[in-house]
DNA sequence: AATTCGGGGGA
DNA sequence: TCCCCAGAATT
């Protein structure tokens, strides 16, 4: 046992890390693939572990290489995201494979990563840590949360931030930067976890200040939440030999560049009367209860018939994935 | 500095 | 229900 807190974290991940199919084993003489780190770190952005495993595999299955999904088109790479939320995330995907392969593979450094579309701060430097073995200080939720206990720095992280992050680079390692990143992500989500902490099991709580506390959990103080605004509208159920009508989002705002069924806009008023069906969906800063009205015709511009047996290929974000499962249950 | 962007796992 | 997740881009 050593000493140090962080050659004990060290070693705790080397002996607890999770297994996770975009990384290679702790201490290992290989590096993981950079297309491997870069596509798990994108689909990671706000989401969770669990979440991403199975759909990583889906799209290192589909596209083995970063040059398969450049050569991707763009409906169809944003139909293998859909349900993943966020699509921001999947037009800058497409974008930043393409730069990747007309630069001839992925920049080494951090400056060079945070140069591509979808790449902020916080990627980058994990991308240079963990591809590259670069020096560099990848800041997620994971590491604020344990390195504001650590250090006792206590109060919202929205007004603590700088600090922690100050804190956070002063006491990272030069030396193997992207385990030991890997290693206080796994520590904040196995065992430094927001609500109920298992510091019985942590290998640094001798050296935590939340934990000499008595209430690590209070650590960072929990954030103040705004109100979430109801919003309504309506779809369009247009059904014509066994399809539906279905159109494309403008590329840009909510769910842009998706396929969609075709409806109103989304308001803060009420219908002029109950709808008969109707489906709710709650994203983070509004909740929308979308009325379901069939009609017969397809409204002016562009759209598809896309068959209902084979829905599942269009790609649908999980809003308009429940109107069709809605409405294909009652028949 | 604030807001906009999804969705689901887990308590 | 509610909280929070390996954040980025825009305003």
């Amino acid at each position: 046992m050593s000493a140090n807190w962080k050659n004990r974290l060290l070693e705790h991940y080397r002996d607890h890390a999770r297994d996770l199919p975009w990384r290679v084993r702790p201490g290992s003489n290989r590096r993981p693939d950079p297309y491997h780190v870069w596509l798990s770190e994108v689909m990671l952005q706000q989401t969770t572990v669990a979440t991403v495993t199975p759909r990583f595999a889906r799209f290192i299955e589909k596209w083995p290489e970063v040059s398969d999904l450049a050569s991707a088109s763009r409906e169809v790479l944003l139909a293998e995201w859909a349900g993943l939320g966020y699509y921001a995330r999947a037009r800058n995907l497409h974008g930043c494979a393409q730069q990747v392969v007309a630069l001839g593979g992925f920049p080494e450094d951090e400056a060079g990563l945070r140069e591509l579309p979808g790449i902020g701060a916080y990627t980058a430097a994990a991308i240079a840590a963990i591809a590259f073995d670069a020096d560099s200080v990848p800041i997620d939720t994971n590491v604020e949360r344990v390195v504001a206990r650590i250090e006792g720095i206590e109060g919202p992280l929205a007004e603590t931030r700088s600090e922690v992050h100050d804190a956070a680079r002063a006491l990272w390692p030069k030396e193997r930067a992207g385990d030991f990143a890997q290693a206080m992500m796994d520590l904040g989500a196995t065992i430094c976890r927001p609500k109920t902490p298992r510091c019985g099991e942590c290998p640094v709580s001798g050296d935590c200040a939340a934990f000499a506390t008595g209430a690590p959990e209070a650590i960072p103080a929990p954030k103040v939440r705004k109100a979430r605004p109801e919003r309504r509208g309506t779809a369009w159920w247009i059904e014509r030999d066994g399809a539906v009508w279905l159109v494309r989002r403008p590329a840009k705002g909510m769910l842009g560049g998706m396929a969609a069924l075709p409806g109103s806009e989304w308001t803060d008023g009420a219908w002029p009367e109950e709808p008969e069906q109707a489906v709710r969906h709650v994203f983070t800063h509004f909740a929308l209860t979308l009325a379901i009205e069939p009609r017969d015709v397809p409204p002016e511009g562009e759209g598809w018939w896309q068959p209902i047996d084979r829905i599942d290929e269009a790609g649908l974000p999980t809003l308009y994935a429940k109107v069709v499962e809605a409405m294909t249950l009652v028949s």
